[in-house]
RNA sequence: CGGGCUGUGGCGCAGUUUGGUAGCGCGCUACCUUGGGGUGGUAGAGGUCGCGGGUUCGAGUCCCGCCAGUCCGACCA
């Protein structure tokens, strides 16, 4: 289906709410890069697939690198540096890794006037130069295992780019470990899976799915890949974050060995996993609505905005008291007072709820004769009228509650949206109307796998941990050898 | 990478068919007014028409190339 190229957006007609982004019910897209761009997280860059990530929007990176690199150092990782720059003959030697990730490599040939020796990769992921490092670092099984992670940027040439979700270059974490025994890499893996997992649920507010990926899902060169896979407004999936389980393929590859406990020189284990600033697409699409950006109150930058309301000494008593509340609600939460002088309550309301603070607290004479103010969630619009004895603990537990309920609504929104399928037919009826996960079984062979993509365009997104019943591969009928989930993916 | 569409003050658009030297709304600036869901008024500022070439007396408008955005497809961790 042809969708218009643009959706006309409202223009200033009275009682239009939302006046600068297009509908999310008619046009998805369309509404996504309307929300990025004018709730101010970014801006398009000159060049193809570049960005400028704005304060607003970097925002919700550091509470982001914050929430994860507090897990990180808990589960005993810490952080390095690794050059941005690898050698062409590095990247060489890792054979399914070269495969997977030289189509969308940037080199670089020249430095100034000198044309180079040997090309340099901007790194696409760094396993070829984190790798080379390691097998310096690692002499015996007392020098494991490494755990080390690393914030950057990396660049893949991509064909087709979309904030966030697809970029030229993007900002992500990624961890490296290396380990003596298969068993603890394998532990590895899953730890940091389920770190993805904990933060997505309870920083994000975001239901994931956790599982394992197909042998043609997985990472260039790894034993096997795990991700963890949302879903979006728009019943499309996203996979939120991966961890893999390299086995002893990149150790081979890079010479990362070991002495064990008897004198035997052996392969190290090693993992990588990486969280991206597709999360922050994730957060929009999965919270967003008609007015723009929803967010959680653990990932707001600001978690109440305070409009204060009225004119002239009335309104100078109301701006004195909102100084006051402010002060006072600081102690439990982010808060920002907006008193600039030059919009009216009604601008300040919809300048907000585009940016997605939980939320609003509006201040009028009204309230300060009844000492009272009124408290309106973003996620559901409900105002009340509360009393301004004791604020602080009612806007602490709004903002529990909101969260909460962020949270519960995207977990039913998975439920509702994953539907049991026993046939090619009907997953191409789930992704097709763009419903959500279509669950069922699968026989493993990936013929079937090619051959649901060839005729629906979904793949599978993963083999959950969490197992249904299936007898018999939707696609060949051949009996199951495990559940997965297919979808149309970003 | 293939196909479609788009690019005109900060934003949204008209003007392109039929070439004649750029316009509207919002926003912005100043002052007044208003303020519990995008107040109202008066006076202003702001544009190498994405970039480069070509045709022409003359190009926002016609032709070619490129860049960027976007949709569909292909590809993709």
């Amino acid at each position: 289906m042809r969708r218009p190229r643009r959706v006309p957006k409202a223009g200033k007609e009275k009682g239009a709410f939302v006046q600068e982004i297009a509908d999310p019910s008619v046009d998805f897209a369309q509404w996504y890069v309307d929300v990025v761009t004018k709730a101010d997280l970014i801006d398009y860059a000159p060049v193809r697939g570049c960005v400028v990530f704005k304060p607003y929007g970097y925002n919700l990176w550091e509470r982001t690198q914050e929430a994860l690199d507090r897990r990180f150092k808990a589960t005993g990782h810490q952080n390095a540096y690794f050059p941005l720059l690898i050698p062409e003959s590095f990247l060489l030697r890792e054979q399914q890794h070269v495969a997977g990730f030289t189509p969308e490599v940037l080199w670089v040939s020249t430095g100034g006037d000198e044309i180079l020796q040997e090309r340099l990769a901007i790194r696409p992921t760094s396993e070829a130069i984190i790798g080379p490092m390691y097998s310096r670092w690692v002499q015996s099984y007392r020098d494991l295992p490494i755990l080390i992670n690393q914030w950057c940027s990396v660049v893949r040439w991509e064909k087709a780019t979309r904030p966030f979700l697809r970029t030229t270059e993007f900002l992500w974490q990624e961890g490296h470990t290396a380990h003596a025994t298969t068993e603890e890499a394998q532990e590895e893996t899953l730890r940091m899976l389920e770190v993805y997992r904990d933060f997505y649920e309870n920083e994000m507010a975001i239901w994931v799915v956790p599982g394992q990926k197909t042998e043609s899902e997985k990472f260039p060169g790894a034993l096997r890949t795990y991700s963890v896979e949302a879903l979006m407004g728009d019943g499309r999936a996203l996979q939120a974050a991966t961890s893999h389980n390299l086995g002893q393929n990149f150790a081979q590859a890079y010479e990362i060995r070991y002495l064990d406990r008897e004198g035997q020189l052996q392969f190290a284990h090693t993992t990588s996993w990486g969280l991206s600033w597709r999360a922050i697409g994730a957060l929009i699409m999965v919270h967003g609505d008609a007015r723009g950006l929803v967010l959680p109150p653990k990932m707001a930058p600001t978690q109440v905005v305070i409009v204060p309301i009225g004119t002239g000494a009335e309104g100078e008593a109301v701006r004195t008291r909102a100084r006051q509340l402010k002060d006072r609600l600081g102690e439990v939460a982010r808060v920002h007072l907006d008193d600039r002088d030059e919009y009216t309550p009604g601008y300040k309301f919809n300048h907000w709820e585009l940016r997605g603070v939980p939320v609003r607290l509006e201040l009028g004479p009204r309230d300060l004769r009844e000492q009272q103010c009124v408290l309106v969630r973003r996620d559901t619009g409900e105002k009340a009228v509360v009393p301004q004895d004791g604020l602080e603990l009612t806007v602490r537990a709004l903002l529990g509650e909101v969260q909460d309920n962020l949270l519960r609504r995207s977990r039913q929104k998975v439920l509702d949206s994953t539907r049991e399928v026993q046939s090619i037919a009907e997953i191409e009826a789930i992704v097709s109307e763009r419903a959500g996960f279509a669950a069922g079984g699968f026989c493993g062979d990936a013929a079937c796998e090619m051959k649901v993509h060839e005729e629906t365009g979904a793949t599978i997104r993963n083999i959950p941990f969490a197992q249904r019943p299936a007898e018999r591969c939707a696609v060949c009928g051949q009996p199951a050898k495990h559940s997965v989930l297919w979808a149309r993916a970003y």
